[in-house]
DNA sequence: CACAATTAAATTGCGTACAATTTACTTAAC
DNA sequence: GTTAAGTAAATTGTACGCAATTTAATTGTG
């Protein structure tokens, strides 16, 4: 019975023969990972990469934040204005142009830079990865960013 | 100005140096490849994996499918009810055990797999990368899935 | 057999993702 | 300079993910 409908099913369509699975759930996995860590200072995973786009960038419109990180207004904007509250971030209007948000860390902000600075090596170690596999995996992701 | 604040970054807490963000973003960008297709069967991708699981092992508790997806009932439960309501999949009660949801397809679960056996072709050609590097990609994140 | 401990799903509540729409502002064209 | 077109955020509505709790059923222990 299990034979005959196994059987029915193309290779390429089992979970076990697609990249697509492992990647989604390897995502998770990571974010997962991150989660204790980030919790214990208040943050959440995509938090602390708009914290890190932040650190590095000073200032930056909405717009311009959604295009590094491959998010729209539609996600960050209530994630902005949760930072807001809990003191990470300041969201000013543009002065010459009302339209646009102006968003930046605050001091408390630039502090979880330091407060995080171990975390990444932390959970990289955790994935059982080497560091020419991490490497790869970092450059096979980044190729799919590219074509996208 | 913007030197000084970039040069109190520590590398390694740089957007572009961390493995974490590319995988987290290219999942996401895999997900988006596959909508299109998807919703032109009126399903979402987590619904898609469930069929996969699903065309693959006949009958189904909610604890096995979520094992395999690496996914809780809390996601799985709305989302089975969901899947029902569109006449994809049954939920019946174990015989033996009236805690336990046994999950199947119905007919129409099963012809989705026809209607969808040419996607993951389609989609991993979107994503720009050789055959052996799809190859490494999928063992990379298993590896990582196996870590955890 | 009673009753505590365990277990499987479901539920609740919050934070993403994203399509689609709306609001507020700016620019272009007449 | 008024109106149309365009643009940046925000909002709305739906569907994940997941921690934490709840519900309902089963198992274990005396």
């Amino acid at each position: 019975m299990q034979d005959v409908k196994q059987s029915e099913t193309p290779e390429q369509l089992k979970l076990e023969n697609q990249v697509c699975f492992p990647l989604y759930s390897a995502a998770n996995e990571v974010v997962r990972a991150y989660r204790p860590f980030l919790a214990a200072h208040d943050l959440s995973y995509l938090q602390y990469l708009v914290l890190m786009v932040l650190w590095d960038a000073q200032e930056l419109e909405v717009k311009a934040l959604g295009q590094r990180l491959n998010l729209d207004s539609g996600t960050l904007s209530p994630l902005l204005k949760r930072m807001e509250a809990k003191g990470f971030v300041l969201r000013k209007r543009g002065s010459d142009d009302e339209r646009v948000r102006l968003i930046s860390t605050t001091e408390k902000g630039e502090q979880m830079r330091d407060a995080v600075a171990d975390m990444p090596k932390l959970v990289a170690c955790q994935l059982g990865l080497e560091l020419d596999e991490l490497k790869q995996l970092k450059r096979l992701c980044e190729k799919v960013l590219a074509a996208s």
